[in-house]
DNA sequence: CTATTAAGGATATGTTGTATCATATCTTTT
DNA sequence: AAAAGATATGATACAACATATCCTTAATAG
């Protein structure tokens, strides 16, 4: 059993637990941000799933799953690209960080790595300074990879 | 003369020294968001113009102009939101430090403060140990403002 | 086994953004 | 003030990302 086969079986007993499903589908979806160094957005997780398993699912039903495997917490959201990745800690059981993310603006590849407490405390306190709450605390830096950056240099 | 336009006059001055030019449909663009405390997007921005000064601005050219403006740092982009805000400091004349935005999910209320220099250098530091290469150092986390956050509860 | 709920399909449409090529308007120089 | 060059804007088309709505199919509980 590989790597991906081996944390999708984590990700679905972790669905079992709280009575929810990882089908077929949303599994299809799910391998393919595992596979997947980049971020990859929700059309080519389409082509991906018709290419890799000639399933043939609508855009509609990739932004579900997508959504599903948000709120299991399997899957973050880039706001910055408007793309998704697999959560890098699917297979700790521990409840996962903030993470903080890397984004290549020029290929996309993504880097995730946690933040420090003290770090996210203070982002924190000047949130609430403010007046304002913080809902999913996930801070995304607009970067250059470094073969990118080569390149561009 | 107001507010909106004591900044734009500055924001004129800032221009001209540099050899470019704020032009009158780049003025009415930025007052719109000047006068706004919400990020708006650009096509709000087109009906903002038509409503306000009747001038018909196509949207590829409100594009045109967010992106002239960013240039001169007198906008930013939201990514979190796919909207744009007036930066805060451009009546200041010192650089303007690292923002971090505060934006509310639900109704788009933005407020953009400076992040400590401790705190970017954190980040910063974590970015270049994971051969990564800061492009744009901005901040924006996804929160809920205090009326809407009452609301919501 | 059938009632209920969850998942997925089909279709249309909304929103954000870019590509491309044409036109208009300023600026500078003569 | 006219020509030439640079900057700004217009028009049209379309690509990419996302949601609304209504309907069908599949899983599970009673």
């Amino acid at each position: 059993m590989n790597r991906v086969e081996r944390i999708i079986e984590h990700a679905e007993g972790h669905c079992k637990e709280h009575g929810s499903r990882l089908t077929n589908k949303r599994k299809q979806v799910l391998s393919g941000l595992l596979k997947s160094k980049r971020a990859l957005s929700a059309y080519e997780l389409v082509d991906y799933c018709k290419n890799e398993f000639g399933e043939n699912i609508p855009a509609m039903s990739v932004y579900r799953i997508l959504s599903f495997l948000q709120d299991e917490h399997l899957v973050h959201k880039l706001n910055l690209a408007n793309k998704y990745v697999a959560c890098s800690h699917i297979s700790c059981d521990h409840a996962h960080e903030v993470s903080q993310f890397l984004i290549c603006g020029e290929c996309l590849l993504v880097k995730e790595i946690a933040i420090s407490k003290a770090t996210i405390n203070t982002l924190q306190d000047s949130v609430e300074e403010s007046g304002f709450h913080l809902l999913s605390p996930q801070v995304e830096m607009n970067c250059l990879c470094e073969n990118c950056f080569r390149r561009a240099a």
